[in-house]
RNA sequence: GCGCGGUUAGCUCAGUUGGAUAGAGCGCAAGCCUCCGAAGCUUGAGGUCACAGGUUCGAAUCCUGUACCGCGCACCA
């Protein structure tokens, strides 16, 4: 519909313009006043400049040469040159037989340009559980790849674990350390070792599984390399377990030991040598920042600094082994050349120096530009009852993801996690997520959706049923009606939307939307009256806006429940 | 010092990539259930869009600078 609308004022302003002259963009907009009409278009001030004419009157030449589809039903000039389209009232209730027709699917959209997208998220490191602000990251990546699969791509959920590298040597002396602490022996636990709990489980299963004797004897190097994969075996259990608890599901687990192993990260950094990209060098200390320890040394560089970033960066560490990065390099290698059309990663804020140069690593392998997308999801600042929840790891006393879930419900910490832009920092306060009230916007769609079910329950019970498409909605003419009916009208809109822009949290803030439109209605009109079609329209009308708010919730993983 | 993100009502946040009179929730004030679910609705008060310049028909939105807040800044991940 909106395109239809497009297309005709492309074709107006084509008539207008000399050959060869850029057309602006057309955009329609949703005015905020109705009487500004259903949609709206600022083209005539775009064109005003090229033109050389005031804007009033290129509004005026494109009124009378554009052909409007059938569904509009006037257009006026308004302001200083906007051109205001109304609708016929018939054409947009039509949404409401669009939307029963297609069910689950109204929205969704089979991409002419479908993209495989690989779409990594979480990638929380496999030490121990994972905590609240990994919890944002998860429902934001996943919620982004139901928008994407919804607008018609192919999304793969991918979770990439940090398996390999110094921390995991610690994470093993950590058990071993609890190990030999549970045989009775009094241990001096360092600053860097692991102090959760979780540890200690950890330790208790494998002497378990293994006479502590055997563990002794072992040589030490192959005693800290099972211990450490068995740990993280142990968390990454874990923490599939508490994804799930969530409702998130992964369709790769990626392990970067795997990606050693294979020799895919030597052979990535042959590649760049071959290609002349990397050189040895010595890095400058930090400016501005202390680094106590700093020794000038020789290292193999990659020349990030001719791809956007600001400073070169190592691939390999003193004692010879790659760095973090080197396979982070290798592992968005390995994605492109799986044949993914675009990669998207959704990462912490506190990785946000790291952006520049995968960018850049990847355009120096792949020719592609600004690839992966990133998104850089903010803090989440817990609180109880205002008042901040420590979150020290060191103390061991920090709330995990789990928890929190387990404490307020699983559609409660999704919905709440998602009324936030990605990029703004999030408060989030354990006592109002779980207390059901106002200040919890999921109860409120979920209850307008409840609320609906109880009203399609009563009509059945009395033998009505909501009107047959075709039949005449000329009915629905008040003002509640007709923003109900636009706002089912809106909801591919944003969803396209926010499958462009990157910004799921969009469903969320609409969901909040309808289900306002509908309480308003609720209010002011009765759907079951005397009169059998208003009835019959009406039904139609919730019914349809039952299944829009399904849909959203269903893409936000939230449940739509009939009773609550 | 540098980079990234942020700054909009008392509080928490939206604001359709530069459009018409800047919106919502909470809180505050006042109303609404004989009636399909009050976990709801209606009305009101509340704004120098951090500050200063600039760009143009037009700026919360774009550019420059400043001030605060958060995150990050070799050989960790």
């Amino acid at each position: 519909m909106k395109e239809s609308l497009e297309r005709a004022l492309r074709k107006a302003a084509r008539e207008l313009l000399a050959n060869g002259e850029t057309m602006p963009e057309i955009r329609l907009t949703r005015p905020k006043l109705r009487e500004h009409g259903d949609y709206a278009s600022n083209l005539a001030l775009q064109l005003s400049r090229q033109l050389g004419k005031p804007p009033r009157q290129v509004a005026e030449d494109l009124l009378a040469r554009v052909v409007w589809p059938q569904v509009v039903a006037s257009a006026e000039i308004a302001g200083p040159g906007f051109i205001n389209i109304h609708l016929r009232q018939a054409s947009e209730t039509q949404v409401i037989w669009d939307v029963l027709r297609q069910g689950h699917t109204y929205g969704c959209r089979s991409q002419q340009e479908r993209q495989k997208i690989c779409l990594e998220f979480v990638s929380a490191n496999p030490t121990g559980p994972m905590h609240v602000g990994h919890g944002r990251g998860a429902v934001v990546g996943d919620v982004l790849a139901s928008v994407l699969q919804a607008v018609g791509h192919e999304v793969t959920r991918e979770y990439y674990i940090n398996d390999a590298g110094a921390q995991i040597g610690v994470l093993a002396d950590s058990v071993w350390l609890r190990m030999r602490e549970l045989q009775g022996e009094v241990i001096d636990f360092p600053e860097s070792a692991y102090p959760g709990e979780y540890v200690i489980d950890i330790a208790r299963t494998l002497l378990a599984c293994r006479p502590y004797a055997e563990w002794q004897e072992m040589d030490a190097d192959l005693r800290r390399e099972i211990i450490g994969q068995a740990a993280v075996d142990a968390n990454m259990k874990v923490i599939r377990e508490d994804l799930a608890a969530l409702g998130i599901e992964f369709d790769v687990f990626f392990s970067e030991r795997e990606l050693h192993r294979s020799g895919k990260v030597l052979a990535m950094i042959e590649e760049l040598k071959s290609r002349g990209l990397v050189y040895t060098g010595i890095l400058p200390p930090p400016k501005g920042k202390e680094v106590e320890d700093y020794r000038p040394v020789e290292q193999l560089l990659f020349r990030a600094t001719d791809f956007g970033d600001d400073c070169d960066r190592p691939l390999l560490k003193q004692d010879g082994s790659p760095t973090y990065f080197a396979a982070d390099i290798a592992y968005h290698h390995d994605k492109h050349l799986r044949g993914f059309d675009r990669m998207i990663d959704v990462w912490g804020a506190d990785h946000g120096g790291y952006v520049a140069r995968v960018q850049a690593a990847v355009r120096a392998l792949t020719g592609r530009v600004g690839q992966p997308d990133i998104l850089l999801v903010q803090m989440v600042n817990l609180t109880r009852d205002g008042k901040p929840v420590r979150m020290s790891k060191r103390a061991g006393t920090f709330v995990t993801l789990r928890e929190v879930v387990d404490e307020v419900g699983r559609d409660a910490v999704r919905f709440n996690f998602m009324t936030r832009r990605a990029e703004s920092q999030l408060d989030f306060d354990l006592a109002k997520a779980k207390e059901q009230s106002d200040e919890n916007p999921v109860y409120y769609v979920q209850y307008a959706h409840a609320r609906i079910c109880a009203i399609l329950r009563k009509a059945a019970d009395l033998g009505i049923s909501p009107g047959k498409e075709g039949m005449d909605l000329s009915c629905l003419a008040s003002h509640e009606e007709k923003r109900l009916v636009k706002a089912l009208l809106e909801y591919p809109e944003m969803l396209e939307k926010a499958a462009q822009r990157l910004e799921p949290y969009r469903v969320a803030t609409y969901a909040m939307r309808l289900a306002a439109d509908f309480h308003s209605f609720y209010h002011k009109y009765r759907v079951i009256t005397e009169h059998k079609k208003e009835t019959e329209a009406r039904l139609a009308l919730i019914q349809a806006t039952r299944q829009v708010l399904s849909n959203a919730l269903g893409i936000l993983g939230v449940d739509a429940p009939e009773r609550m």
